[in-house]
DNA sequence: GATGAGCGG
């Protein structure tokens, strides 16, 4: 019989080694007590030795009183409570982890688009409304009323202070053409510059939306846009189609640069036979968002 | 007869 006194740290890879073993299961099962008021835990376990003797083994453990010391009210007194579950059969400490078979369905907080179920803690009506908590437009600032590409501003100089020129100072002391020493200054925003006005070709331009309607079926957008860039430049065209069929649905949009363009359009392709059909060409009224 | 899809930081 040999008995040894372990070391205090708790080896619990060694533990696991113990267990197994093809005669394992002709010894005496391992009795754990403690820790005791000193705070020592005894484990009391058999094995065979190399020369396949039973042996028993005794090891002590300190139960370090530093580690109690952190843990938090709520642990130590989880500590006393009666194991359960899986871990009734379990010796104190022998498995720290339990493998759960449960299958447990995982819930998105909220899915994307659907919407918040409480009102937004800051009491602001608008920001709860479209989803979006934080919606904050980029060009005017505005919070919770429109997105950037929204913004009735949009068309105006950016507000950005950082990446716009200034105007070059009176007495001349500034850098050259009045930029801000190194910020990158787009050339379309450089003083100078012909246009002023920002034209941004992924953004809708309601302004001078153009509808028209009594399509062919065989209509398509290179076919309007073929149409209407005599015009004047087009920064969009637009045919509606049905998303199942993929069927044109008879009507389009067509979004001129300059305004002037779009009222030649609508004046003289109005009434204007098309792939034997009139067609319709008026003035779009914005959708309503 | 008919008024667009999608992009959200």
């Amino acid at each position: 019989m040999a008995v040894e006194v372990a070391t205090q740290k708790i080896r619990w890879g060694e533990l696991e080694e113990d267990d197994e073993g093809d005669l394992d299961f002709l010894l005496p099962p391992r009795v754990v007590s403690g820790p005791d008021e000193n705070g020592f835990k005894k484990v009391v376990e058999y094995r065979f030795d190399d020369k396949g003797n039973k042996v028993k083994v005794t090891r002590t453990f300190r139960v370090r009183k530093i580690a109690r010391a952190r843990l938090s009210k709520s642990a130590i007194e989880r500590r006393s409570w009666p194991k359960f579950g899986d871990a009734v059969q379990e010796d104190v400490g022998a498995r720290l982890t339990m493998v759960s078979t449960e299958e447990i369905v995982l819930e998105r907080p909220r899915a994307p688009g659907s919407k918040a179920e409480e009102p937004s803690a800051s009491g602001d009506p608008l920001a709860s409304k479209s989803g979006a908590v934080l919606m904050v437009c980029r060009t005017c600032g505005k919070k919770g009323d429109h997105w950037t590409s929204k913004c009735p501003y949009k068309d105006l100089a950016p507000q950005t202070e950082a990446f716009v020129d200034r105007p070059p100072t009176a007495d001349g002391s500034g850098p050259p053409g009045g930029a801000v020493k190194g910020a990158y200054v787009p050339p379309s925003m450089r003083s100078g510059a012909v246009d002023r006005v920002g034209h941004d070709m992924r953004r809708r331009n309601d302004e001078n939306s153009v509808r028209v309607t009594n399509l062919s079926e065989d209509t398509r957008e290179p076919d309007l846009l073929e149409l209407f860039r005599t015009f004047g430049p087009v920064s969009r065209v637009y045919v509606a189609v049905d998303q199942k069929t993929g069927a044109s649905r008879g009507f389009g949009f067509v979004n001129f640069v300059h305004r002037e363009d779009a009222e030649k359009a609508i004046s003289k392709l109005n009434g204007y036979g098309y792939d034997n059909l009139i067609l319709r060409v008026e003035w779009a009224t914005p959708r309503p968002n």
